[in-house]
DNA sequence: TATTGTAGGTCAAAGAAAGTCAAAGTCAAT
DNA sequence: ATTGACTTTGACTTTCTTTGACCTACAATA
């Protein structure tokens, strides 16, 4: 499995029950054993806020990462991240967001199976100029008629 | 025998008992001594929808391509449905196939929402030269997925 | 207050896979 | 011998991840 996936399950689990989790970017990288800017990757690729996560920095000594999720309540959830899609997506992008619904629990298997069909890059063949744009259209339109 | 033979059958090999298989491309293409994109020859002329195949890959580190077998369970109906629909598929066909889906009850009303959805006019908005094609792979790999 | 050590941030290059496309090759049927 | 379908090949592209050199911010303390 890719190191920055294990990184991602982990600072996911951290969250648990709670709204916030904090970290130490250096003492990550340490337990992963990876570069310290892999955890800025994974952070930018994978808790953004177009996914429903803010995070807020501080620098120096006692520095820390905090990782917030934006909403607390499941139907808020999926709202927000359906108006928080911008015109465009990638097929990246959309896994990481069904693997969130699955796991919040705001879409079935059955669900995010079809979901994910609709918007692959293999399914829709389209050229590099307009595939994130028909993509976000696709997962934006599924997203509001499942409820 | 030809190569792609040999790859085709390599690889109906793996699913044995399982539904999904996941391979490696440069793995397999060494292991059958071809050039990687040759794989890809393999894959989509005899994994395609209408053989009752779905495919979906990732590429960078740790990348893998993952084929899908169609259940057998999966009705005759819908199975020769999705055999026998072409390189494109306007919306209208895309109605009358959805209700008679329904009216058989091979699908339920969420399932006809979102294929409705994902393969709209309205939704997809690209120019009349591709837009069918687009449909008719979005619908095709959708319905393989079904279930 | 100036310095120093401790964090975290940025960005671009290198690496790792897979995808595309068209040219060249094969081979059976005219 | 020609055609046309199918296959093989490889140069080039795209996507995603990993790595490292360099930068910035904060805090403790000399």
């Amino acid at each position: 499995m890719r190191m920055s996936d294990l990184i991602e399950e982990f600072i996911k689990e951290l969250f648990e029950d709670n709204q916030e989790v904090e970290i130490q970017r250096n003492e990550l990288a340490e337990h992963f054993n990876c570069v310290p800017s892999q955890i800025n990757y994974v952070i930018s690729t994978r808790f953004k806020p177009s996914q429903g996560y803010y995070v807020e920095s501080k620098r120096g000594g006692g520095g820390h990462i905090k990782i917030k999720k934006a909403v607390n309540t499941k139907s808020d959830y999926l709202m927000y991240i359906i108006k928080n899609i911008g015109r465009e997506i990638t097929s990246n992008e959309v896994d990481i967001l069904i693997s969130d619904f699955l796991s919040y629990a705001v879409i079935d298997e059955k669900e995010a199976k079809l979901l994910k069909v609709a918007t692959s890059d293999n399914v829709l063949q389209l050229t590099k100029d307009i595939k994130d744009e028909v993509r976000a259209r696709i997962f934006k339109n599924m997203l509001i008629n499942l409820e």
